[in-house]
Formats: structure tokens, C-alpha cells, sequence
RNA sequence: GCCGCCUUAGCUCAGUCGGUAGAGCGUCUCACUCGUAAUGAGAAGGUCGUCGGUUCGAUUCCGACAGGCGGCUCCA
């Protein structure tokens, strides 16, 4: 019998193995019912792909990354069956894996309710416990177009094949790879064809190997990601290798949940939405303008260490100014309209930049004064859409802490990497590690989304790169997200259910010093045209205490928190005792609060515990007679007859590290 | 802006198959002065998001609007 030989790696190992020619890859993996599939050549194949000679064949466990897409792609195959089978006129539109799960997208005369859901997940069910086998058979395009005519979202993918990927909406390539189409057949035990999906594949060898799955929710969603395209229906599911990970992944959504910004701000009473001021619009309570103002005031102080003066610019102005910067024909959607009074238009502003480029302006500059560095903290309005708006994260009224670079061309290399290590310091000190930087570039298809020339693009994208690059920082690309005036590095962070918000944003703009006619006279006496360098730390004030109070689950690092120390006297004797406690942590600048409610001591405790103070100092007969405190953290720790300066000096040092306790 | 869902006391939520409503927490008052996550008693508090329609009667059914939530598009 001929034979071939293959190797099996595995992490670092290799072992050769000699075959026989028709092997199919499940035979290596008989006895591991957790792989699902492999990867053969580093391309990852069904488990009845027939192997060749030479073939090096890796182990594809469900329980890993690409196990777990394999697995929810073919849910989302299982749950198209399914719909099909209820809504048989249902067209399809794309289903793949994405984090934590999948979707897919379909063209349903109504939309579907939430009780749709449960209709569906029975008939899954029904479909798993039929253990059909999928089944991948390679199609010609011709015979492809012919075979799935009554699927016309599929046909325009087809078409799409060729055009180029970057053409196909993000998703797409799950359906039509870059070489031959293929169908997958769904293939009950007897053969029977089930249902069928033009896929790229690998999946799960039969429906059998779904071991847990819940659908979670229906959106609507535009076809290929186009706005002007038909909204299809889609639906969200998610895919686990055991019910034990699903009911874990359950689990950490409620956790989330409890991680809400918006419902700890109530909570802990740091800010609300009151429906009079209208939607995107906050109110910040004491509380929560505590942390507004050690946020303020770091971030002021760490501008004029890093070289920039603090200035001040009205809300509003005349419209010719934002025609002047660019921003009336490009972010005009984005403005509130104006409002018409003694023969002027006059536009809330929506950005800082254009009135800081008016006090370059307001006298001559020259070389030696750059780099300029203006900030202030900035209120703009923005008239975001309805439908985005909300919490913290998405408003129309923000406050920036907005500022501008003003260089030469050769200095803007190292200004960007300046203010990039700014950001840097400012989200360590804050203690946020989950983030990322992106590199927002433009974007040739939608090119009048941006003004300027190809070379000035070329030029500032590959001085934003470079600069990331020298300072060892990897960008993800965001083709598209630049500013209409330049390219921008920002980081991203994300939230309590993982969303992504921008948050720091370094901006290279070329065209504002243009538009405005800005120049500094050079050492040759000429005149010369600054490159604009945008940046904001936080972003705005408002997102950052958002994806703030979710990294933290509202237990802030002592230096942020409203209360730093919770004063409880354990009968109403001891309350003076406490406050003369509490005045000598006010000397030191220490936020303190003493509980004078003629609650029992126990509930003031819970009450403090519920409103995350850092600390407690608790003082009863004993600690009066030793001049001490019983000192207790958030954590339940407690230390007692900590005398009294003592307690002072370790709220004093856990607020000067800005370490969280 | 688009699609779906949601809206009952300050908060969390019951409830009325159409006959105008309840609980816990919170608030206020009184008593209790207590050693590590809820002391007890009493009181106040809601035109059931708003406006229209159907009906003898609407918090309940229908519609529009507003606000909120999750997506999509967009964006700090």
C-alpha cells in the first residue's frame, strides 16, 4: 500500500510518522475528541481533509483561539438553518466568528423580537442532536452563481471575488476566500442534504460537536457596513467548548454589568443625566467633581511640566472662523447649528483649535518660540446622532483638555514622540494597562472625506509612523478614522462589556496652518508655514472618568476618590474624637468624612464598604485610650490601635503614590 | 440617523386577564449608643414617561412622541 509520510508538530515538537496515501486528518486525532480540526501547512483544514506527502499537520483544539472560531462559525451555519427552516424566505447575508462569539446577518421581511430567539435556539437544538455532518465541496464561480441564484446576497459576493478583498464588508472573507469558492453541505446521517452555505470553512466535523451555545441578541446591521445599503437583521450568538465556559462567560457579563459606569455614577452619586438638559448632556455631583477636579488638576500641572502654557477660549464664535479652519464643509453634521443674531451666525464650537491657532496669530512668531504649546481645558459641543449618545462615553457636551503644538517641520517628529510618552505616563499614573494605539489614516475611497494633497498625507502618516516606531510602540491600522485635516495616532481603551473608546489622540495637521496663513519667521529671515500638532491626554475629561470608573468598578485609587477616609465612631461619644482625627487628616490635604448618623457601627462600616471608601478609621473606648484609630481597608484588612499619626501619614503616602490599595 | 427592546415611588423591582397601585432599600420622625457588611417602630413619598385614540372606565389595549438600553453607521 503506498505510503506517505507527514509530521505532527505541537508547540515545539516534531514527529514524523509515515502514513497511508488517503489518510484523512481525523485519523491522527481518533483518540482526541477535543480537536476539531488542523492546520495543515499553516492552512487550517476540516478534519476530512486528505493529507499529502510532506503535509506538517498541527492539532486543532476547540478550546483554542482558532478552535473557537471554527466552533461558532458553525453555530452560526446551524443557526442559519434554522432561521431558514422558520423563515424560509430568509436571505442570507454573512456569519462569522468574532470575539466571544458569532453572527450572522439576514434579510427577513420583520425584524425579529426577542421571543424569535428562543423559536430559533430549539430548532439548533434540534439540528446539533441530528449530528449532520458538514460537508466541503469546491464550486466553480459559474456553478456557484447558478446554485445560489435565490441567495442574492451571496451572488454579489461572488462578484465581489475578484474586485480585490479590501471590497467586501469586514466579515466577508469567511464566505469567499481568495482562491475557490467552496459550498458547505449540512448532510443528515442518511445522506439527506440538510442545508447549504457558500463558506470558506474549516468546521466542526458534524452539528454533534456544538457542546453549548445561547443567542443573545438581535440588531440590525447594514449590509456590507454601508449606510446607504438595506438593513438586514442580525442576530448575536455565542459558541463555548463546554457549558462550563458558557454558564463562566454568562457569568462575567453580569460581573460587567455590575462594572457599569452609569450605574455606579448613581450609585455612588458622582454624576446623572437629568432628561431636562436633554440626551449627551451630564451633571457632575460633588463626588464625582472631586474626581473631575484631581483629574483637572494632574493633567494642567503635567501640561505645564511638559512645556505648554495654559489659555483660555470662549464656547462660541462667529462662523467664519470654523470656515476658515475647515470645519463647516467637513464636521458641519457634527455641529450644533447656528444661532443668528445681529446679522452673524454664531456655532458653539465643537473643538479648541481654530481659536488656539488665533493666538499664535495674534502677533508675529518666531523659530525660536517653537515648539508653542497652548492648552485649555476645553467645553465643546458636539450634535452626535442620536443613537450613539450615552453614558459618559458618547456625549454632546465634553469638556477637551484640548491642546496644540505649534513646530517646525523637522521638530514635529519630536513632538510627537514627546507628547506620545505624555499619553503614556498619563495612563500609567491613572493605572490603565488594557489599552492599544491605533494609527488613523485616510482613506482613498471616501478621499472627500479629506482635504489636502496626497504628499501631505504621505508625508504627516509617515511621521506619525515613524515617530511610534523610534519610540517602540506598535500601531493597529484604522484605514478611514483620520481627521479630515491629518492623520492621527490614538489610544484605545476599552470597557466594561469591551468596547473600544479612543481616548488620547495625537493629531498631525498640515492643514489648519494653511487655512489660517499661520507662520513664524525662520534664522534665514523668511516666513515659514508650523505644522499643527493636535493632542488631548484624556480625550475628554468626561469618557476618560467613564472607562475610568469601569476599569476600577468605582474602588479608585485613594488619590482619585471622592472620600479617601471614612471616619466611624462606634457610639455617638466618640464622635468628637473623630473629627479632631479628621482635622488633622484636612491639614494634610486628606478628603476625610466623619459618620455622625445614629446608625449602628456595623451599617456604617456596610455603608462605606458600599460607597468604596479606601479607608476606615473606626475609633471606640479602647482607641481612645490609646490614642489610637482601628484602621480598616476596603479589602476587610484592618489593623487596629494604629495610633493616630500613624494613620495619617499611611493615607497620606497611598494618596501621594497613586497606588490603589 | 436606522433596527429591536425597555419606561410603575429617589433606587431596585412586584402587580393589575381594563375598575386609578404594592414591597425592600433610601428619606423624615422617635426610641436605642451599640467593636467590624443592614437595630426597632412610625410617617411621608407615585396624575404607573408624555400626548392622543378605543372604551361607561386606560397604568393595563392601540398610535405618536420623548427618554433609556443593545447593535449598525458615525465618533473624543
Amino acid at each position: 500500500m503506498p505510503e506517505l509520510k507527514i509530521v505532527l508538530t505541537h508547540a515545539d515538537a516534531r514527529e514524523e510518522r509515515t502514513v497511508t496515501t488517503g489518510t484523512k486528518a481525523w485519523e491522527l486525532y481518533a483518540d482526541r475528541p477535543e480537536v476539531i480540526a488542523a492546520r495543515i501547512g499553516g492552512t487550517l483544514r476540516d478534519l476530512a481533509h486528505e493529507l499529502a506527502d510532506g503535509d506538517e499537520v498541527e492539532a486543532v483544539p476547540v478550546d483554542s483561539k482558532d478552535g473557537r472560531d471554527i466552533l461558532r462559525h458553525s453555530t452560526a451555519h446551524v443557526m442559519a438553518q434554522a432561521v431558514q427552516q422558520l423563515w424560509p424566505d430568509a436571505k442570507l447575508g454573512i456569519g462569522p466568528p468574532i470575539e466571544n462569539g458569532f453572527y450572522y446577518d439576514f434579510d427577513v421581511a420583520t425584524p425579529f423580537v426577542p421571543e424569535d430567539l428562543d423559536k430559533i435556539e430549539t430548532a439548533m437544538r434540534k439540528i446539533i442532536k441530528e449530528g449532520q455532518r458538514f460537508s466541503r465541496r469546491p464550486i466553480s464561480d459559474a456553478e456557484a452563481l447558478d446554485e445560489l441564484q435565490d441567495e442574492p446576497y451571496k451572488v454579489e459576493l461572488i462578484g465581489l471575488k475578484g474586485s480585490g478583498h479590501d471590497e467586501a464588508a469586514e466579515g466577508a472573507s469567511v464566505e469567499v476566500g481568495a482562491g475557490e469558492l467552496t459550498i458547505y453541505d449540512n448532510l443528515r446521517r442518511d445522506g439527506e442534504l440538510a442545508w447549504k452555505d457558500l463558506c470558506r470553512g474549516p468546521h466542526l466535523p458534524t452539528t454533534k460537536r456544538i457542546p453549548a451555545f445561547k443567542l443573545m441578541r438581535t440588531a440590525a446591521a447594514y449590509w456590507r457596513g454601508n449606510e446607504k445599503n438595506k438593513q438586514l437583521q442580525r442576530i448575536y450568538g455565542t459558541a463555548w467548548e463546554t457549558k462550563e465556559a458558557l454558564a463562566e462567560h454568562l457569568h462575567q457579563l453580569e460581573e460587567a454589568e455590575k462594572r457599569d459606569h452609569r450605574k455606579l455614577g448613581r450609585e455612588l452619586d458622582l454624576y446623572s443625566f437629568p432628561e431636562e438638559l436633554g440626551p449627551g448632556l451630564v451633571v457632575f455631583h460633588p463626588k464625582g467633581g472631586v474626581i473631575r477636579r484631581v483629574m483637572e488638576d494632574y493633567v494642567r500641572q503635567r501640561h505645564i511640566e511638559e512645556g505648554f502654557q495654559y489659555v483660555s477660549t470662549p464656547h462660541i464664535s462667529k462662523d467664519g472662523l470654523f470656515h476658515t479652519s475647515g470645519h463647516l464643509p467637513y464636521y458641519a453634521d457634527t455641529m450644533y447649528p447656528p444661532m443668528e443674531l445681529e446679522g452673524a451666525k454664531y456655532q458653539l464650537k465643537a473643538m479648541s483649535c481654530p481659536m488656539h491657532n488665533l493666538i499664535y496669530q495674534s502677533r508675529g512668531r518666531s523659530y525660536r518660540e517653537l515648539p508653542l504649546r497652548l492648552f485649555e481645558f476645553g467645553g465643546v459641543y458636539r450634535y452626535e446622532k442620536s443613537g450613539v449618545v450615552g453614558g459618559l462615553t458618547r456625549v454632546r457636551g465634553m469638556t477637551r483638555d484640548d491642546s496644540h503644538s505649534y513646530v517646525t517641520p523637522e521638530q514635529a517628529s519630536d513632538e510627537i514622540k514627546h507628547l506620545l510618552n505624555f499619553c503614556l505616563g498619563l495612563f500609567r499614573d491613572f493605572g490603565l494597562d488594557d489599552f492599544y494605539l491605533e494609527l488613523s489614516t485616510r482613506d482613498d475611497k471616501n478621499a472627500d472625506k479629506f482635504q489636502g494633497s496626497d504628499e501631505d498625507w504621505v508625508t504627516a502618516t509617515a511621521v506619525l509612523q515613524t515617530a511610534a516606531d523610534e519610540s517602540g510602540l506598535d500601531l493597529v491600522d484604522d484605514p478611514g478614522g483620520a481627521a479630515f485635516y491629518g492623520p492621527k495616532i490614538s489610544i484605545q481603551a476599552k470597557d466594561a462589556i469591551g468596547r473600544t473608546w479612543q481616548l488620547s489622540t495625537v493629531q498631525y495637521d498640515f492643514g489648519q496652518p494653511a487655512g489660517f496663513g499661520l507662520e513664524y519667521t525662520a534664522s534665514d529671515g523668511s516666513h515659514q508655514q508650523p505644522v499643527m500638532i493636535h493632542s488631548a491626554k484624556f480625550g475628554s475629561i468626561e469618557r476618560f472618568i467613564g472607562v475610568l470608573v469601569e476599569h476600577y468598578a468605582g474602588a479608585f485609587p485613594p488619590w482619585l476618590s471622592p472620600v479617601q477616609v471614612q471616619g466611624i465612631p462606634i457610639a455617638e461619644r466618640h464622635n468628637d474624637y473623630l473629627y479632631d482625627v479628621a482635622k488633622r487628616m484636612q491639614a494634610r490635604g486628606i478628603r476625610v468624612e466623619v459618620d455622625e448618623s445614629d446608625d449602628r457601627m456595623q451599617k456604617k462600616i456596610r455603608n462605606a464598604q458600599l460607597q468604596k471608601v479606601p479607608f476606615m478609621v473606626i475609633a471606640g473606648d479602647r482607641d481612645l485610650e490609646e490614642g489610637a484609630v482601628s484602621f480598616r481597608y476596603r479589602d476587610g484588612r484592618q489593623d487596629n490601635g494604629v495610633p493616630i499619626d500613624e494613620a495619617i501619614e499611611r493615607v497620606a503616602a497611598a494618596v501621594a503614590s497613586r497606588e490603589q490599595v
